[in-house]
DNA sequence: ATAAACCCTGTACCATGATACAGGGTCAAG
DNA sequence: CTTGACCCTGTATCATGGTACAGGGTTTAT
């Protein structure tokens, strides 16, 4: 066979079919090359590209900024410089994104650690103990 | 004054007003005490809860998630055991998103390092990236 | 005591990320 | 050569997370 249906992908990327063709058309996969029949016939590579997007999701990026991950390189159109301007403003993202899932983890730790021991009863624990580490600045 | 009226933590919290009370909708700040006229008075806590679930959602977390992290204590209604295990089924989220924000970053910092050198010229630098570091289990 | 700025409720509308048909053609097995 | 599973385009619908009034009352500074 020469590529996959748009089912095998959707079924592999763990997706509806619907949902390859709505990436399809978000620039998130690119259009595949159809067989005499019209029928899409996308590479194996496909399935990754919706299995990450899906990833990339569920950490917040919007399908806009995953597309723009996904086509991240040096090309005709791309010179290196913008790749690489690019690439170090969205480390900086995650960077930032890593930092606080990194605190509100260590807070939900704290949560459960303490409640073993006595149990606590503040009013709000987890908001208690980010605030604790984070700078706020709360001007009138 | 008794509290903070909504415009003030919206713009504390740098959010929308409407915001403010679609938030209250969902559960995710407490219906406030109101003021003779039917004014909300605020806490001043309620400025970091906005700030945290905005934060929060940037990460992925459904305004749903949220409300639950929020409330996650011990309580009347609560009893610390569920907490505990709430908060580390949280924890494991938190982790495997660390683990998968960890990854984009590596992937990135090669890239524009790469760039640096020799100019790449992949399909799709990312993925192809992503793909080896993992456990790629598609069966037809 | 009056105007500007603010708040109230309620409802309508918007963007994003899907998901669900309708109406019709294609493929694969018996 | 038909039947069920699959694919096509196009359009409608949905859930989530807001945003925007309309119509009306309140606060505050002058």
């Amino acid at each position: 066979m020469k590529g996959l249906t748009i089912g095998q992908v959707a079924k592999r990327g763990e997706v509806n079919i619907e949902t390859v063709r709505y990436y399809e058309r978000q620039g998130l996969i690119p259009p595949p090359p159809r067989r005499e029949s019209g029928y899409r016939a996308y590479p194996e590579e496909t399935v990754n590209r919706v299995r990450f997007s899906k990833r990339a999701q569920e950490l917040g990026f919007s399908l806009k900024e995953i597309a723009e991950l996904l086509s991240l390189r040096v090309g005709p159109d791309t010179v290196c410089a913008d790749v690489r301007k690019r690439a170090v403003a969205k480390i900086a993202e995650i960077e930032q994104k890593m930092e606080t899932l990194e605190r509100m983890k260590e807070v939900l730790a704290g949560l459960a650690a303490e409640c073993e021991r006595r149990g606590p009863v503040s009013e709000c624990p987890i908001l208690e103990a980010m605030e604790s580490e984070e700078d706020v600045d709360a001007e009138g």
